[in-house]
DNA sequence: TTGTACGCGTTATCAC
DNA sequence: GTGATAACGCGTACAA
């Protein structure tokens, strides 16, 4: 008790006068000894109080099970709920995560990488934006990307077009008369455009009147606030008397435009409405619930792990076939209909 | 390019006709070779593009240079930003998280902490509340826990304590009437009940009249709505014309109280003032700005992982000394004075 | 300053 | 069913 060497198969072996061999097998295939000897074996390890050591083991079959993740930031809830859903994984398919927070230069993102394929990572599972991926696309191991640029590796993502669309749907259907949406410009290539088209699509199909404004709001309270004044004023001259549909990529800067009405109106004027992004708590815990529209999360975070669990297998057979392609999976969004659209449509309404 | 087997010390041994010996030389002591092979083995390095194998290395010297975090959620913004701030000390201390979302059972707890072992992690962080600090200190690493249950382990915690005599004390000095703490039921042993004991004794101590109210809300919307309800309207009847400094401990809870008075009166009405407790984004995000007591997650997840570095320092000496005692580190808390009090105070006393 | 030889704790390949 | 032996890739006395 309390010997500083730890307990291994050879003490194991001499003590049940068996062979290392056999102990190994007692853990890799326990149904090839005799059921006697399992019984010998197993009294054996809590006598000697085994500790299993699997360094040992990925040495010697180069199976180290861990998947490596590289995420933003966990402020967000967006992320920490990815985050948490991916770590959930672990139920499943028993692969381990070396996290690492992806928030500095490229420069430091790839001595992370580095670093996890010196520990032998067999999949990486990428949410930060700032390596491209025809470079990911050149490691060593299979990769995943979620909710990135992902032209030359493997993704899941949110169908945003659908979201676009279905936010701009929503809106129409209240009657607005002026359907905008505020988003901060990005670039083509990540999913998250989609929903900038979906939402003008759906605009130009159903001829409706519609505005698009890329802006920038900031990551703070402080330098969204002003910016997000001026526009809720500029919108209520330039729409006054108009019903307007708002639909803001992103639940805090909707919940920011909410309060701000609230201010200055006491409460959600009838000729407003909101769609947000995201299904963040904010949504469900501002001052009236908002509509917005969710991704999930769940599914996105399990997808992307079978994902990549999937081609690691494959990697592992006699004859492992490459993908040729990458693979991108897109999950669906889902659309929550809350007090800042929903209030108005049941006054309307009141049957439906 | 693109050959099955790895690179080895061999490989680039052969290459320059040098032995291994020197090769592990020039990553772990480059000094000792001569500039020019130096030289020689980095451009080997590149030449044969090896990529180096930290598994071989561990095994060989036992240093995994992991550090197993076992956290209850990321759902709550206060567990998510310490597991963010714990994975930050990368930069720092150069080690390895493994990370286990440990919401479930003991049961599956202990399986975590037996697959961390496996791995050999050098050291642990425990912020869930399932396994009781005694079992804890028979494992055979050191452990540092984070705000909860901690007699018989080291840990790093808020003075809990002073937060809630900071509460009570900003209340007071605004000249409520009646100082109320709502708080759930919670064991004397966890940190957060300090918050209770000095909200107490600052009432004690000043002569204030004071209630504390334990009651559990639950998680969810749905479940804490109606008893907060219930509970604003028990306190506007209990403690009609006489203001009214409530104490929350928890800011999403404040919130929803803070919502209910904004859709009862139409604002905060000036004989309620609230503090809440954790500086959730919820606080800032709030209709009007939630004052609050905040945990300095920063230095908690900085000290806790320092408290662990220095103890697995300890015993990689030939003669380590283990701790007689646990260490207890206590971070004071921060006081955000935002508008549910500041805004009253500012009309009393414009000067201040 | 560099090399030899062995150990780390497990798995894989044979052979029996 | 079970055992001997050689990997796995690197670190480290010890020797030179």
């Amino acid at each position: 008790m309390g010997s500083k060497k730890n307990v291994t198969f050879s003490d194991i072996a001499k003590y049940t006068n068996f062979s290392k061999t056999t102990i190994s097998r007692y853990f890799n295939n326990p149904d090839s000894l005799k059921l006697e000897n399992q019984q010998i074996i197993s009294d054996a390890l809590v006598k000697l109080n085994y500790q299993e050591n699997k360094v040992a083991r990925i040495l010697a079959n180069g199976k180290t099970e861990f998947i490596g993740i590289i995420i933003p930031d966990l402020y967000h809830h967006y992320y920490s709920e990815m985050l948490s859903q991916i770590l959930s994984t672990y139920e499943t398919f028993h692969y381990k995560f070396l996290v690492f927070i992806g928030d500095k230069s490229e420069k430091s993102e790839r001595l992370y990488i580095q670093e996890l394929l010196a520990y032998k990572i067999e999949g990486l599972i990428i949410l930060s934006h700032t390596i491209p991926s025809v470079e990911l696309s050149t490691l060593p191991i299979p990769i995943v990307t979620i909710e990135r640029e992902d032209k030359f590796v493997c993704s899941v993502n949110t169908d945003n077009y659908m979201g676009g669309y279905q936010a701009a749907g929503l809106l129409a259907r209240h009657g607005c008369d002026i359907l905008i949406h505020v988003n901060s410009p990005s670039s083509e290539l990540v999913p998250a455009h989609g929903r900038l088209l979906g939402f003008s699509d759906f605009c130009r199909e159903h001829g409706m009147k519609h505005q698009v404004i890329l802006q920038e709001f900031g990551h703070t309270h402080e330098t969204a606030l002003p910016l997000l004044t001026s526009l809720m004023e500029d919108l209520a001259r330039d729409y006054a008397y108009q019903k307007k549909g708002v639909f803001i990529s992103n639940d805090t800067d909707a919940n920011l435009l909410l309060n701000l009405l609230f201010r200055k109106y006491g409460t959600l004027p009838d000729d407003w409405l909101l769609v947000g992004f995201d299904n963040s708590p904010i949504s469900r815990e501002a001052v009236m619930s908002i509509s917005t529209i969710g991704q999930q999360v769940d599914k996105l975070a399990y997808e992307a792990v079978r994902l990549l669990v999937e081609q690691m297998n494959e990697r592992k057979k006699r004859n492992p076939v490459p993908l040729k392609e990458p693979v991108h999976k897109i999950i669906p969004p889902v659309l929550f209909r809350r007090d800042t659209t929903e209030k108005h449509g049941a006054r309307c309404r009141p049957a439906n």
